[in-house]
RNA sequence: GGAGAGGUGGCCGAGCAGGUUUAAGGCGUACGCCUGCUAAGCGUAUGUGGGUCAAAAGCUCACCGAGGGUUCGAAUCCCUCCCUCUCCGCCA
């Protein structure tokens, strides 16, 4: 969320930001409610320093044996008043707070405004491969080591099996992941819960907005997680860091779920867009002048997994538009699917600025003043196995079926140097 | 799921038959004094958030797990919920 001093003091340069995102957020309630939120506050509190006085007053009175009755009639009054103004003042606050939830944190200076369309190119590595014979797509490939079928019928569509090589190469794929972060790239491993509550699921970000993109356990008011980021960066959650702690840099391997309803067609056939799938998450919270090098530290650490995997990627900066609710600048990493012919997002990394941190209250003392401050988080895919499961059966595949096992996975795969399905 | 005990500041811990608690005391931390050095000792300071203020200081309000309630007045009494610990039950 916003500062809403931020907001009192920048008004139009919010309600451009909240355009440029095409978002819908109030920003002239919110700036009435501040207003008479303050100077109810004010009523309040003045009311309420007398009562204290005089309530004292009533208890010294009574032990000196002196009348009571005079004074605690005038308390009576004030009493009836703080309840009165509280009641009103807790209105405003409520919906106040409500409406902060809703403004969406400001795009970065240098994003460029617009739509997908906008999106800016950054870098590309590597060539395409090129094939002698026509390249042929993931499920194909596959056959039915990914069982879409049976997936369907155990739950639903867009819940997939994998089985035999098909579930192998996937292990091996976050094994190899979770290994690079924590070994090479300095990352705390971390194996939080699946499932979360509302408070955690706001922290992020992710509420009020996207509750019908998620799945829901009722009975508990919980919810499944979307992204391992959810759990990890709300981990310190109301803590106060030392500056010392900083940055700190965690990493985890989880499914993720997501609902996201009415996604149809090509885009949902095979892995593309599935409702579980599995991910390796790049958490990072540091202090708020470190976080734009980080960014590209962890876009550095999720790109060196794709080059080791021999893959063509390009990375793009999102537009406005394409930004998350919570993002002030995003890359995505996208790479080449040689048989679906297309550019695959396999990772998101974002600056979230102290967006997330203020709605999660994670803060750290600076050592130079001892002051307390809001952090900066980030993250990123480091990576999501399904669309990069996609592309290293496809980009590795040889003409008779099988793949190519690309060196970097071979540890993971008992140094097997081709895999049939 | 059942029974019991708890949840207080960075940490420990008192307060809990409601009334100068503006949360004692200790530890830790910071600064100063003292001191060949270190330790000890002495002194001072030390929470978060909101409001007021150009800003700082000051003043003020809120916060003792969360949310409600009773009362002139709640850390303290009542209700609901969450969490932790002990024992029992169930269970991969």
């Amino acid at each position: 969320m916003l500062d809403l001093k931020f907001i009192r003091d920048n008004a139009e340069t919010v309600k451009q930001a909240v355009s440029n995102k095409n978002a819908a957020a109030d920003v002239d309630r919110i700036l009435a409610l501040d207003e008479a939120k303050r100077t109810k506050q004010y009523e309040f509190d003045q009311v309420r320093a007398q009562q204290k006085i005089k309530s004292k007053e009533i208890g010294s009175r009574k032990k000196q044996g002196l009348e009571v009755e005079s004074v605690m009639e005038e308390v009576s009054a004030m009493a009836e008043a703080i309840k009165q103004l509280g009641a009103e003042l807790g209105e405003i606050t409520n919906e106040l707070d409500a409406l902060l939830l809703t403004v969406p944190n400001l795009p970065q200076e240098d994003v460029p405004v617009g739509g997908e369309e906008n999106n800016a190119f950054i870098r590309e590595w590597c060539d395409k491969r090129e094939f002698a014979f026509e390249p042929r797509e993931h499920q194909e490939i596959c056959g039915d080591t990914l069982d879409f079928k049976r997936g369907a019928k155990i739950t639903g569509s867009g819940f997939p099996l994998y089985r035999g090589n098909a579930a192998l190469l996937e292990r091996a794929l976050i094994n190899y992941f979770l290994d690079k972060h924590v070994l090479k790239h300095g990352y705390t491993e971390m194996k939080p819960p699946f499932i979360v509550n509302r408070k955690t699921m706001t922290g992020t970000g992710q509420l009020p907005k996207l509750e019908e993109d998620m799945y829901r356990i009722e009975t508990e008011d919980f919810f499944l997680i979307p992204t391992a980021e959810v759990p990890v960066t709300n981990f310190h959650a109301e803590e106060i860091l030392g500056e010392n702690d900083l940055p700190v840099k965690y990493c985890a391997y989880t499914p993720c779920f997501r609902r996201e309803a009415g996604s149809y067609g090509k885009e949902t056939r095979g892995l593309h867009r599935v409702h579980q799938f599995n991910k390796v998450e790049l958490v990072q919270l540091t202090c708020p002048e470190d976080s734009a090098e980080a960014l590209e530290s962890i876009t550095a650490s999720a790109e060196a997994i794709v080059q080791e995997l021999r893959l063509h990627y390009r990375v793009m900066k999102l537009a406005t538009g394409d930004l998350s609710f919570a993002s002030a600048i995003t890359y995505d990493i996208e790479v080449w699917a040689p048989g679906a012919k297309r550019y695959l997002e396999v990772s998101s990394i974002s600056n979230f600025k102290d967006f997330q941190a203020r709605r999660a209250s994670i803060r750290y003392r600076r050592n130079d003043d001892n002051k307390v401050d809001f952090v900066h988080t980030l993250n990123g895919s480091g990576l999501a196995t399904p669309r990069i499961f996609v592309a290293v059966v496809e980009t590795w595949q040889n003409e008779d079926g099988s793949i190519t096992v690309p060196p970097c996975l071979r540890p993971y795969l008992q140094n097997r140097e081709r895999l049939e399905f």
